[in-house]
DNA sequence: CACTCGATTGGATTGCCGCTCCAACAAGCT
DNA sequence: AGCTTGTTGGAGCGGCAATCCAATCGAGTG
């Protein structure tokens, strides 16, 4: 009635920016990052391009938002320990599970550092950092340095984690054939990779990049350590 | 003449996988990675797209080949010392000098890590950890840890190369930008953003990645010190 | 020298995507 | 009621990777 469905109905409730980008999350988390597209956008929200495009700038904004809210959520949900240490383990692993489990945001922030996402980040690590006796003068090196680390190697395993399928038995057999050609590698020009094939199947990404995180720490207090020790 | 110009002329030299590898990494150096598009390389090598197809399972493979080739050039070119330090330093600078100069790697890097061209890489990091008296059960991870960094850092820092735009004077600005977003910053909030803006415009990213190459191995020598001392 | 047949090539075409552009509409203000 | 300003829906554009097929070449065969 009424408008002869010339238009389809207008939409009564109105639209947003965080409505649209929330949106996009749920698209993201679901279906995969290939799975949103504006065009997805439009029919989940149904509604047409120009009503999207008039909240957000491009696809590449609309990416960065999302981000954001994630990382924000993630950096106020860490538990804070009273040992820095345990602290700063806590966040990098916090980031880690995160990029783990949506894969988009790794990718994103390799591509767009300097986000606000990133301030808590640079911030909590400082802060941590500092808690750990590193001079002022080093701390924005080892921060950044930490930082990158973090982000880094998440990223990489997210990277990881979309080549070997998203089901774990994928990812096993997939590994194993890593492992199969790293064995078939001439012992001579590559014995370690030889020999590490055997422990590729066991390892685990988590414990590994935690184990990274341990190494940093350690040379953090070796290079840094004040006169005064605790 | 002959035949009627039904077609263009078809080509008498053989097309190959190397050739199409070849003129690819040329369009990526000198017009960027957004330019590499299958259209341009058809005109490049005056061909067409069945041509390419044949050679060439799609542009991800094409991508992954040139990067394939790029770091084994680096790899064969980085000089050994008689110091594992300082050959791991090497190795890592010249990783980050060849991402630096070449964005693109690090992005392929970071979305397809296991490739052949990491085989170098790992074989040549844990050989100079081992020299380092890391005990064999530690070497996988350390080694993961320390490539992960490696590429991670440096896939970070060519992101943020590509943001702030080619040329020197639009990083600066862009630079200047960002720190003087950070100076804006509550201090009571983000006190450690806040004094770090002055530092970032000095900031020298080749020097800070090294930095944490540093801790990291200072880490390692810590952590895995064996009895005997050298 | 024909004649074949698989390997290779060129390019029209398809299907999808991000994005622009504009007409239609709603709501507040005078 | 008109006018203005902010919002909405959707047709259409240009560009992309990838497919598909007809045209062509060349090594092998007799």
């Amino acid at each position: 009635m009424a408008t002869k469905t010339r238009r389809a109905a207008r939409r009564t409730d109105a639209l947003s920016r965080e409505l649209i980008v929330e949106a996009a999350t749920q698209i993201l988390d679901t279906e995969g990052e290939d799975a949103l597209t504006l065009r997805a956008l439009t029919i989940r929200l149904s509604t047409g391009y120009g009503a999207l495009y008039h909240h957000v700038a491009n696809k590449s904004d609309l990416l960065a938002a999302a981000t954001d809210d994630v990382i924000a959520q993630v950096m106020t949900d860490v538990a804070a320990d009273v040992e820095p240490r345990e602290t700063l383990r806590a966040v990098a692993l916090s980031l880690f599970d995160a990029i783990d489990a949506r894969p988009w945001i790794g990718a994103q922030l390799s591509r767009e550092p300097w986000r606000p996402a990133l301030l808590e980040i640079y911030e909590s690590v400082g802060e941590q950092l500092q808690a750990l006796n590193v001079p002022e003068h080093a701390l924005f090196d080892s921060a950044g340095a930490l930082v990158n680390y973090i982000l880094g190697v998440a990223g990489q395993n997210a990277a990881n984690a979309r080549v070997h399928a998203s089901n774990e038995a994928d990812r096993t057999a997939s590994l194993a054939a890593v492992a199969a050609q790293w064995a078939k590698l001439d012992p001579a020009k590559y014995p370690r990779l030889h020999k590490a094939a055997a422990q590729l199947g066991e390892h685990d990404d988590r414990q590994q990049f935690l184990a990274g995180v341990d190494l940093f720490l350690a040379g953090i207090e070796t290079v840094y350590r004040q006169s005064e020790d605790d």
